[in-house]
RNA sequence: GUGGGCGUAGCUCAGCAGGUAGAGCUCCUGGUUGUGGUCCAGGCGGUCGCGGGUUCGAGUCCCGUCGCUCACCCCA
Protein backbone atom coordinates (compact mmCIF):
# COMPACT_ATOMS: atom_id res chain seq x y z
CA UNK A 1 0.00 0.00 0.00
CA UNK A 2 2.81 2.39 0.52
CA UNK A 3 4.89 1.11 -2.50
CA UNK A 4 4.56 1.85 -5.97
CA UNK A 5 2.67 4.68 -7.72
CA UNK A 6 0.82 6.87 -4.78
CA UNK A 7 -0.73 10.38 -5.45
CA UNK A 8 1.99 13.01 -4.71
CA UNK A 9 2.44 14.37 -1.16
CA UNK A 10 -0.17 17.03 -0.15
CA UNK A 11 -3.05 15.84 -3.14
CA UNK A 12 -5.38 13.22 -2.72
CA UNK A 13 -8.18 11.29 -4.25
CA UNK A 14 -11.74 12.36 -3.90
CA UNK A 15 -13.65 9.06 -3.73
CA UNK A 16 -17.65 8.94 -4.60
CA UNK A 17 -19.00 9.68 -0.91
CA UNK A 18 -16.17 12.80 -0.64
CA UNK A 19 -17.34 13.42 -4.14
CA UNK A 20 -21.15 14.08 -3.52
CA UNK A 21 -20.30 16.45 -0.46
CA UNK A 22 -18.25 18.16 -2.07
CA UNK A 23 -21.14 18.69 -5.19
CA UNK A 24 -23.70 19.35 -2.51
CA UNK A 25 -21.52 21.90 -1.07
CA UNK A 26 -20.85 23.89 -4.69
CA UNK A 27 -24.40 23.77 -4.71
CA UNK A 28 -24.96 25.27 -1.95
CA UNK A 29 -22.13 28.24 -3.13
CA UNK A 30 -23.78 28.57 -6.96
CA UNK A 31 -27.27 28.96 -4.68
CA UNK A 32 -26.28 31.53 -2.09
CA UNK A 33 -24.15 33.35 -4.38
CA UNK A 34 -25.91 32.98 -7.64
CA UNK A 35 -29.21 34.41 -6.02
CA UNK A 36 -27.04 37.34 -4.29
CA UNK A 37 -26.50 38.99 -7.99
CA UNK A 38 -22.55 37.06 -8.13
CA UNK A 39 -22.03 35.45 -11.78
CA UNK A 40 -19.57 32.31 -12.00
CA UNK A 41 -16.50 32.60 -13.41
CA UNK A 42 -12.98 30.83 -14.37
CA UNK A 43 -9.80 31.62 -14.98
CA UNK A 44 -6.48 29.13 -15.46
CA UNK A 45 -5.01 26.90 -13.21
CA UNK A 46 -1.92 28.39 -13.95
CA UNK A 47 -0.82 32.27 -14.99
CA UNK A 48 2.57 33.85 -15.42
CA UNK A 49 4.45 34.23 -11.96
CA UNK A 50 4.72 37.73 -12.31
CA UNK A 51 0.50 37.91 -11.98
CA UNK A 52 1.54 36.95 -8.69
CA UNK A 53 4.87 38.01 -7.77
CA UNK A 54 3.02 41.62 -8.05
CA UNK A 55 0.32 40.52 -7.44
CA UNK A 56 0.09 38.49 -3.89
CA UNK A 57 3.59 40.59 -3.18
CA UNK A 58 7.10 39.73 -3.10
CA UNK A 59 7.18 39.39 0.53
CA UNK A 60 4.91 36.78 1.11
CA UNK A 61 5.60 33.14 2.29
CA UNK A 62 3.51 32.05 -0.83
CA UNK A 63 5.69 33.83 -3.33
CA UNK A 64 8.76 33.19 -1.26
CA UNK A 65 8.36 29.51 -1.28
CA UNK A 66 5.02 28.13 -1.75
CA UNK A 67 4.88 28.18 -5.56
CA UNK A 68 4.61 25.72 -7.88
CA UNK A 69 6.71 27.14 -10.89
CA UNK A 70 7.90 25.80 -14.14
CA UNK A 71 8.95 26.79 -16.83
CA UNK A 72 7.10 26.07 -20.67
CA UNK A 73 8.41 24.87 -24.00
CA UNK A 74 8.87 28.79 -24.49
CA UNK A 75 11.00 29.52 -21.87
CA UNK A 76 8.25 31.66 -19.68
CA UNK A 77 7.60 31.68 -16.56
CA UNK A 78 4.33 29.81 -15.01
CA UNK A 79 3.17 28.92 -12.02
CA UNK A 80 0.21 27.18 -10.39
CA UNK A 81 -2.08 29.60 -9.37
CA UNK A 82 -1.92 29.88 -4.99
CA UNK A 83 -5.06 31.88 -4.61
CA UNK A 84 -7.70 33.11 -6.86
CA UNK A 85 -8.10 36.63 -6.64
CA UNK A 86 -4.91 37.95 -8.42
CA UNK A 87 -6.23 35.57 -11.45
CA UNK A 88 -9.71 37.56 -11.31
CA UNK A 89 -8.19 40.98 -11.25
CA UNK A 90 -5.90 40.14 -14.20
CA UNK A 91 -9.21 39.09 -16.32
CA UNK A 92 -11.05 42.23 -15.20
CA UNK A 93 -8.57 44.08 -16.52
CA UNK A 94 -7.75 41.88 -19.49
CA UNK A 95 -11.23 42.18 -20.61
CA UNK A 96 -11.88 45.68 -19.92
CA UNK A 97 -14.61 45.11 -17.28
CA UNK A 98 -14.28 48.39 -15.62
CA UNK A 99 -16.64 49.59 -18.49
CA UNK A 100 -19.39 47.29 -16.96
CA UNK A 101 -21.61 48.07 -14.51
CA UNK A 102 -20.10 48.30 -11.44
CA UNK A 103 -18.79 46.61 -9.20
CA UNK A 104 -18.57 43.46 -11.02
CA UNK A 105 -19.40 40.50 -8.82
CA UNK A 106 -18.39 37.15 -9.59
CA UNK A 107 -17.70 33.88 -7.61
CA UNK A 108 -15.75 31.28 -8.62
CA UNK A 109 -14.69 27.64 -7.42
CA UNK A 110 -11.35 25.58 -8.23
CA UNK A 111 -8.75 24.20 -7.80
CA UNK A 112 -4.97 25.66 -6.02
CA UNK A 113 -1.95 24.84 -5.16
CA UNK A 114 0.80 25.87 -2.54
CA UNK A 115 4.12 24.04 -1.90
CA UNK A 116 3.67 23.44 1.81
CA UNK A 117 4.38 20.78 4.15
CA UNK A 118 0.85 18.47 4.52
CA UNK A 119 -1.26 18.59 7.80
CA UNK A 120 -5.03 18.75 9.00
CA UNK A 121 -6.87 20.52 6.36
CA UNK A 122 -3.77 21.55 5.10
CA UNK A 123 -2.70 20.14 1.18
CA UNK A 124 -0.60 21.25 -1.81
CA UNK A 125 -3.31 20.91 -3.96
CA UNK A 126 -6.63 22.14 -2.24
CA UNK A 127 -10.46 23.05 -3.16
CA UNK A 128 -11.50 26.89 -2.78
CA UNK A 129 -14.18 28.59 -3.54
CA UNK A 130 -14.02 32.85 -3.23
CA UNK A 131 -16.37 35.76 -4.67
CA UNK A 132 -15.08 39.15 -5.59
CA UNK A 133 -17.05 42.53 -5.73
CA UNK A 134 -14.99 45.09 -7.76
CA UNK A 135 -15.34 47.98 -8.45
CA UNK A 136 -16.65 50.08 -5.73
CA UNK A 137 -15.35 50.69 -2.13
CA UNK A 138 -18.87 50.92 -0.74
CA UNK A 139 -18.59 49.14 2.89
CA UNK A 140 -22.41 47.56 1.77
CA UNK A 141 -20.14 45.37 -0.15
CA UNK A 142 -17.40 44.40 2.31
CA UNK A 143 -20.17 43.58 4.37
CA UNK A 144 -22.49 41.49 2.26
CA UNK A 145 -19.72 39.76 1.01
CA UNK A 146 -19.22 38.54 5.16
CA UNK A 147 -22.64 37.87 5.55
CA UNK A 148 -23.07 35.97 2.38
CA UNK A 149 -19.82 33.52 3.62
CA UNK A 150 -21.57 33.06 6.89
CA UNK A 151 -24.85 32.27 5.36
CA UNK A 152 -22.59 29.71 3.07
CA UNK A 153 -20.76 28.13 6.40
CA UNK A 154 -23.81 27.80 8.22
CA UNK A 155 -26.02 25.97 5.27
CA UNK A 156 -23.09 23.76 4.69
CA UNK A 157 -23.51 22.93 8.12
CA UNK A 158 -19.88 23.83 9.19
CA UNK A 159 -20.61 26.28 11.38
CA UNK A 160 -20.19 27.84 14.37
CA UNK A 161 -17.62 29.98 12.67
CA UNK A 162 -16.06 32.51 14.72
CA UNK A 163 -15.85 35.84 12.69
CA UNK A 164 -12.67 38.06 13.42
CA UNK A 165 -12.72 41.52 11.42
CA UNK A 166 -10.22 44.87 11.31
CA UNK A 167 -8.90 47.17 9.23
CA UNK A 168 -5.80 47.35 7.74
CA UNK A 169 -6.20 51.07 6.48
CA UNK A 170 -5.59 52.62 2.89
CA UNK A 171 -2.39 52.53 1.22
CA UNK A 172 -0.89 55.22 2.75
CA UNK A 173 -2.21 55.16 6.41
CA UNK A 174 -0.86 52.11 6.47
CA UNK A 175 2.33 52.55 5.21
CA UNK A 176 2.57 55.50 7.79
CA UNK A 177 1.92 52.95 10.56
CA UNK A 178 4.19 50.37 9.33
CA UNK A 179 6.45 52.66 10.11
CA UNK A 180 5.77 53.63 13.28
CA UNK A 181 5.52 50.24 14.25
CA UNK A 182 8.91 49.07 12.63
CA UNK A 183 10.54 51.90 14.26
CA UNK A 184 8.94 50.93 17.77
CA UNK A 185 9.78 47.13 16.95
CA UNK A 186 13.96 48.25 16.56
CA UNK A 187 13.72 50.53 19.87
CA UNK A 188 12.58 46.97 21.68
CA UNK A 189 14.42 44.57 19.22
CA UNK A 190 16.44 42.67 22.16
CA UNK A 191 13.53 41.32 23.69
CA UNK A 192 11.92 39.97 20.59
CA UNK A 193 12.09 36.49 19.33
CA UNK A 194 14.76 35.72 16.46
CA UNK A 195 12.12 34.89 13.71
CA UNK A 196 10.09 38.43 14.91
CA UNK A 197 13.46 40.26 14.49
CA UNK A 198 14.37 38.85 11.10
CA UNK A 199 10.99 39.96 9.97
CA UNK A 200 11.02 43.24 11.61
CA UNK A 201 11.27 44.82 8.04
CA UNK A 202 9.77 42.25 5.67
CA UNK A 203 6.52 42.08 7.40
CA UNK A 204 6.24 43.91 11.16
CA UNK A 205 2.53 43.03 11.42
CA UNK A 206 3.40 39.33 11.82
CA UNK A 207 4.99 40.23 15.43
CA UNK A 208 1.27 40.46 16.65
CA UNK A 209 1.22 36.75 16.37
CA UNK A 210 4.30 35.35 18.00
CA UNK A 211 3.48 33.71 20.81
CA UNK A 212 7.22 33.99 22.50
CA UNK A 213 7.08 35.58 25.31
CA UNK A 214 8.99 38.91 25.51
CA UNK A 215 7.87 39.94 21.74
CA UNK A 216 3.69 39.45 23.22
CA UNK A 217 5.22 42.22 26.04
CA UNK A 218 6.60 44.53 23.48
CA UNK A 219 3.74 44.43 21.06
CA UNK A 220 1.42 44.67 24.04
CA UNK A 221 2.39 48.60 23.93
CA UNK A 222 2.79 48.95 20.69
CA UNK A 223 0.77 51.37 18.38
CA UNK A 224 -2.14 49.68 17.38
CA UNK A 225 -3.80 49.94 13.65
CA UNK A 226 -7.03 50.83 14.39
CA UNK A 227 -5.75 53.65 16.57
CA UNK A 228 -4.01 54.94 13.94
CA UNK A 229 -6.79 54.77 10.68
CA UNK A 230 -7.79 57.99 8.91
CA UNK A 231 -11.06 59.34 10.10
CA UNK A 232 -12.50 58.15 6.44
CA UNK A 233 -10.65 54.15 6.94
CA UNK A 234 -12.39 54.27 10.13
CA UNK A 235 -15.73 55.79 9.21
CA UNK A 236 -15.72 52.50 6.56
CA UNK A 237 -14.88 50.15 9.12
CA UNK A 238 -17.29 51.54 11.41
CA UNK A 239 -20.23 51.00 8.21
CA UNK A 240 -19.10 47.64 8.09
CA UNK A 241 -19.55 46.49 11.29
CA UNK A 242 -22.79 48.52 11.39
CA UNK A 243 -24.22 46.38 8.63
CA UNK A 244 -23.03 43.27 10.56
CA UNK A 245 -24.50 44.52 13.67
CA UNK A 246 -27.94 45.06 12.06
CA UNK A 247 -27.87 42.16 10.35
CA UNK A 248 -27.43 40.13 13.65
CA UNK A 249 -24.01 38.99 13.12
CA UNK A 250 -21.74 38.35 16.04
CA UNK A 251 -18.17 39.19 14.95
CA UNK A 252 -14.84 40.23 17.33
CA UNK A 253 -12.95 43.02 15.80
CA UNK A 254 -9.34 41.87 15.76
CA UNK A 255 -6.35 44.33 15.54
CA UNK A 256 -3.58 41.74 15.51
CA UNK A 257 -5.79 39.90 12.68
CA UNK A 258 -2.81 39.72 9.95
CA UNK A 259 -3.52 37.99 6.80
CA UNK A 260 -0.91 36.53 4.41
CA UNK A 261 -1.36 38.32 1.14
CA UNK A 262 -0.07 41.91 0.84
CA UNK A 263 -2.72 43.18 -1.52
CA UNK A 264 -5.38 43.83 1.30
CA UNK A 265 -6.61 47.27 2.14
CA UNK A 266 -8.77 48.44 4.86
CA UNK A 267 -11.27 45.48 5.68
CA UNK A 268 -10.10 42.25 6.33
CA UNK A 269 -11.36 39.11 8.07
CA UNK A 270 -11.69 35.93 8.79
CA UNK A 271 -13.91 33.09 10.00
CA UNK A 272 -12.38 30.28 12.10
CA UNK A 273 -13.93 27.16 13.63
CA UNK A 274 -13.14 25.43 16.76
CA UNK A 275 -14.12 22.04 15.17
CA UNK A 276 -10.79 22.08 12.93
CA UNK A 277 -7.17 21.38 13.95
CA UNK A 278 -4.06 24.05 13.92
CA UNK A 279 -5.78 24.94 10.64
CA UNK A 280 -8.45 26.54 11.63
CA UNK A 281 -9.65 29.24 8.95
CA UNK A 282 -12.62 28.24 7.13
CA UNK A 283 -12.75 31.44 4.54
CA UNK A 284 -11.43 34.83 5.02
CA UNK A 285 -10.36 37.86 2.49
CA UNK A 286 -10.76 41.20 2.51
CA UNK A 287 -10.42 44.36 0.65
CA UNK A 288 -7.82 45.32 -2.10
CA UNK A 289 -8.15 48.57 -3.42
CA UNK A 290 -4.98 48.74 -5.48
CA UNK A 291 -4.63 45.37 -6.70
CA UNK A 292 -6.22 46.07 -10.19
CA UNK A 293 -4.62 49.37 -10.78
CA UNK A 294 -1.29 47.26 -9.85
CA UNK A 295 -1.70 44.84 -12.12
CA UNK A 296 -1.90 47.54 -14.91
CA UNK A 297 -5.87 48.38 -14.54
CA UNK A 298 -7.12 51.65 -13.96
CA UNK A 299 -7.41 52.70 -10.05
CA UNK A 300 -10.73 50.30 -9.05
CA UNK A 301 -11.66 49.04 -5.59
CA UNK A 302 -12.53 45.81 -4.73
CA UNK A 303 -13.13 43.34 -2.60
CA UNK A 304 -13.68 39.42 -1.67
CA UNK A 305 -12.68 36.29 0.08
CA UNK A 306 -11.68 32.99 -0.48
CA UNK A 307 -13.11 29.67 1.65
CA UNK A 308 -11.43 26.11 2.11
CA UNK A 309 -13.63 23.23 0.71
CA UNK A 310 -11.42 20.76 2.82
CA UNK A 311 -11.97 22.50 5.56
CA UNK A 312 -15.42 23.13 5.36
CA UNK A 313 -16.06 19.52 4.93
CA UNK A 314 -14.01 18.71 7.69
CA UNK A 315 -15.74 21.12 10.25
CA UNK A 316 -19.12 19.83 9.00
CA UNK A 317 -20.82 16.43 10.05
CA UNK A 318 -19.94 13.61 7.66
CA UNK A 319 -23.18 12.88 6.90
CA UNK A 320 -23.31 11.32 2.99
CA UNK A 321 -26.17 12.41 1.42
CA UNK A 322 -28.79 9.99 0.92
CA UNK A 323 -28.59 7.58 -2.31
CA UNK A 324 -30.91 8.11 -4.98
CA UNK A 325 -34.14 5.70 -5.43
CA UNK A 326 -32.28 3.28 -7.56
CA UNK A 327 -33.81 0.56 -10.29
CA UNK A 328 -31.83 -2.17 -11.37
CA UNK A 329 -32.24 -4.56 -14.03
CA UNK A 330 -31.26 -8.18 -13.90
CA UNK A 331 -30.86 -10.10 -17.10
CA UNK A 332 -31.78 -14.24 -16.65
CA UNK A 333 -31.14 -15.53 -20.96
CA UNK A 334 -28.82 -14.40 -22.60
CA UNK A 335 -29.25 -11.52 -25.32
CA UNK A 336 -31.58 -9.22 -23.27
CA UNK A 337 -29.03 -6.50 -22.65
CA UNK A 338 -30.50 -4.24 -25.89
CA UNK A 339 -33.81 -4.23 -24.37
CA UNK A 340 -32.35 -3.87 -21.26
CA UNK A 341 -30.51 -0.56 -22.54
CA UNK A 342 -33.73 0.34 -24.05
CA UNK A 343 -35.95 0.18 -20.52
CA UNK A 344 -33.16 2.00 -18.46
CA UNK A 345 -33.49 4.94 -21.24
CA UNK A 346 -37.37 5.12 -20.97
CA UNK A 347 -36.84 4.77 -17.24
CA UNK A 348 -34.00 7.78 -17.17
CA UNK A 349 -36.08 9.82 -18.99
CA UNK A 350 -38.42 10.11 -16.08
CA UNK A 351 -35.85 10.87 -13.97
CA UNK A 352 -35.52 7.76 -12.37
CA UNK A 353 -31.50 6.38 -11.55
CA UNK A 354 -31.35 3.09 -13.42
CA UNK A 355 -28.26 0.66 -13.71
CA UNK A 356 -28.12 -2.71 -15.52
CA UNK A 357 -26.55 -6.27 -15.42
CA UNK A 358 -23.16 -5.83 -16.86
CA UNK A 359 -20.81 -8.46 -15.47
CA UNK A 360 -22.40 -11.78 -16.30
CA UNK A 361 -23.57 -12.39 -12.64
CA UNK A 362 -25.73 -15.46 -12.04
CA UNK A 363 -29.56 -14.58 -11.23
CA UNK A 364 -28.25 -14.51 -7.12
CA UNK A 365 -25.32 -12.33 -8.00
CA UNK A 366 -27.62 -10.30 -9.67
CA UNK A 367 -30.04 -10.10 -7.33
CA UNK A 368 -27.04 -9.70 -4.43
CA UNK A 369 -26.02 -6.63 -6.85
CA UNK A 370 -29.11 -4.92 -6.43
CA UNK A 371 -29.10 -5.05 -2.79
CA UNK A 372 -25.88 -3.66 -2.80
CA UNK A 373 -26.68 -0.82 -4.33
CA UNK A 374 -29.77 0.02 -2.67
CA UNK A 375 -32.29 -0.63 -5.46
CA UNK A 376 -35.93 -0.82 -4.54
CA UNK A 377 -37.17 -1.72 -7.65
CA UNK A 378 -35.50 -4.86 -9.67
CA UNK A 379 -36.31 -5.69 -13.42
CA UNK A 380 -36.29 -8.73 -14.61
CA UNK A 381 -35.64 -9.92 -17.83
CA UNK A 382 -36.28 -13.67 -18.71
CA UNK A 383 -39.06 -15.65 -20.19
CA UNK A 384 -41.59 -12.32 -19.72
CA UNK A 385 -40.77 -9.42 -17.59
CA UNK A 386 -40.92 -9.09 -13.78
CA UNK A 387 -41.38 -6.67 -11.51
CA UNK A 388 -39.45 -7.28 -7.81
CA UNK A 389 -40.56 -5.00 -4.90
CA UNK A 390 -36.96 -5.00 -3.22
CA UNK A 391 -38.45 -4.10 0.02
CA UNK A 392 -41.21 -6.47 0.55
CA UNK A 393 -40.21 -9.02 -1.99
CA UNK A 394 -43.03 -9.65 -3.99
CA UNK A 395 -43.02 -9.50 -7.64
CA UNK A 396 -45.29 -9.44 -10.17
CA UNK A 397 -45.26 -10.12 -14.17
CA UNK A 398 -45.75 -6.89 -16.70
CA UNK A 399 -46.66 -6.54 -20.16
CA UNK A 400 -44.37 -5.02 -22.34
CA UNK A 401 -42.45 -1.21 -21.57
CA UNK A 402 -45.12 1.04 -20.32
CA UNK A 403 -46.81 -1.54 -17.87
CA UNK A 404 -43.27 -2.68 -16.68
CA UNK A 405 -42.73 1.46 -16.45
CA UNK A 406 -46.12 1.65 -14.66
CA UNK A 407 -45.08 -0.90 -12.03
CA UNK A 408 -42.16 0.64 -11.30
CA UNK A 409 -43.36 4.05 -10.44
CA UNK A 410 -45.92 1.80 -8.71
CA UNK A 411 -43.22 0.50 -6.18
CA UNK A 412 -41.00 3.44 -5.93
CA UNK A 413 -44.44 5.61 -4.84
CA UNK A 414 -44.61 3.39 -1.89
C1' G B 1 12.64 23.11 6.87
C1' U B 2 12.07 21.04 12.37
C1' G B 3 9.79 17.71 16.04
C1' G B 4 6.22 13.61 17.87
C1' G B 5 3.23 9.19 16.35
C1' C B 6 2.63 5.45 12.77
C1' G B 7 3.78 2.00 8.29
C1' U B 8 1.23 -6.38 8.46
C1' A B 9 -4.20 -8.72 2.99
C1' G B 10 -8.79 -3.73 -0.91
C1' C B 11 -10.55 -1.71 4.40
C1' U B 12 -10.06 -1.96 10.09
C1' C B 13 -6.56 -4.40 12.82
C1' A B 14 -4.15 -8.79 15.82
C1' G B 15 0.60 -10.97 15.83
C1' C B 16 5.20 -7.88 21.41
C1' A B 17 9.83 -14.13 25.65
C1' G B 18 12.53 -13.47 17.49
C1' G B 19 11.19 -19.55 14.64
C1' U B 20 9.61 -18.06 7.66
C1' A B 21 1.80 -14.74 8.88
C1' G B 22 -3.89 -14.40 11.24
C1' A B 23 -9.09 -12.23 12.26
C1' G B 24 -13.26 -9.28 11.00
C1' C B 25 -15.33 -6.62 6.90
C1' U B 26 -15.38 -6.62 1.47
C1' C B 27 -15.35 -9.66 -3.05
C1' C B 28 -16.29 -14.63 -5.60
C1' U B 29 -18.51 -19.70 -5.40
C1' G B 30 -21.73 -23.25 -3.23
C1' G B 31 -26.02 -24.73 0.26
C1' U B 32 -30.14 -28.48 -6.61
C1' U B 33 -33.48 -26.39 -11.10
C1' G B 34 -33.46 -17.95 -13.12
C1' U B 35 -34.26 -14.28 -6.98
C1' G B 36 -31.29 -10.43 -2.75
C1' G B 37 -30.94 -8.68 2.29
C1' U B 38 -29.93 -13.37 7.82
C1' C B 39 -27.17 -18.00 8.37
C1' C B 40 -23.50 -21.99 7.08
C1' A B 41 -19.27 -23.83 4.15
C1' G B 42 -15.36 -22.93 0.83
C1' G B 43 -12.31 -19.66 -2.03
C1' C B 44 -9.45 -15.20 -4.04
C1' G B 45 -6.17 -11.93 -1.74
C1' G B 46 0.11 -10.34 1.90
C1' U B 47 7.69 -8.73 -1.60
C1' C B 48 4.84 -7.95 6.82
C1' G B 49 6.95 0.27 3.23
C1' C B 50 12.15 -0.27 1.31
C1' G B 51 17.59 -1.28 2.19
C1' G B 52 21.27 -2.94 5.28
C1' G B 53 22.80 -5.29 10.11
C1' U B 54 22.56 -8.82 14.50
C1' U B 55 21.02 -14.12 14.62
C1' C B 56 21.01 -21.01 12.99
C1' G B 57 16.45 -18.10 12.11
C1' A B 58 13.29 -11.26 12.20
C1' G B 59 6.80 -8.84 10.84
C1' U B 60 8.93 -9.19 15.81
C1' C B 61 15.80 -6.42 17.82
C1' C B 62 19.50 -2.36 15.70
C1' C B 63 20.76 1.40 11.84
C1' G B 64 19.38 3.97 7.61
C1' U B 65 15.81 5.43 4.13
C1' C B 66 11.00 6.46 2.07
C1' G B 67 5.96 7.33 2.99
C1' C B 68 1.66 8.67 5.92
C1' U B 69 0.01 11.58 9.95
C1' C B 70 -0.18 15.44 13.74
C1' A B 71 2.25 19.86 15.35
C1' C B 72 5.60 24.27 14.75
C1' C B 73 5.58 28.15 10.72
C1' C B 74 1.87 30.02 7.71
C1' C B 75 -2.71 29.81 5.96
C1' A B 76 -8.08 27.92 2.74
Amino acid sequence: MSRGLQAPRGTFDVQPGDARRRLRLMGIVAEVLGRAGYEPFETPVFEDTDLFARGVGESTDIVQKEMFTFEDKAGRSLTLRPEGTAGVCRAYVEHGMHKLAQPVKLWYWGPFFRHEAPQAGRFRQFTQFGAEAIGSDDPSLDAELILLLREIIDRAGAGPARLRVASLGTPATRAAYLEELTAYLREHERELSDEVRARIDQNPLRAFDADHEGTQRVVAEAPKLLDRLSAEDRQHLDAVLGLLEAAGATYAVDPTLVRGLDYYTRTVFEFESERLGAQAALGGGGRYDRLVEELGGPPTPGVGWAAGVERMLLAAPNDEPAPDARVYIALAKPGQIGDAFALARRLRDDGIRVEVEQAGRSMKGQLKQADRIGARVTVIFGDGIEVKDMDSGQQSGAEGFEETVDKVGEVLDR
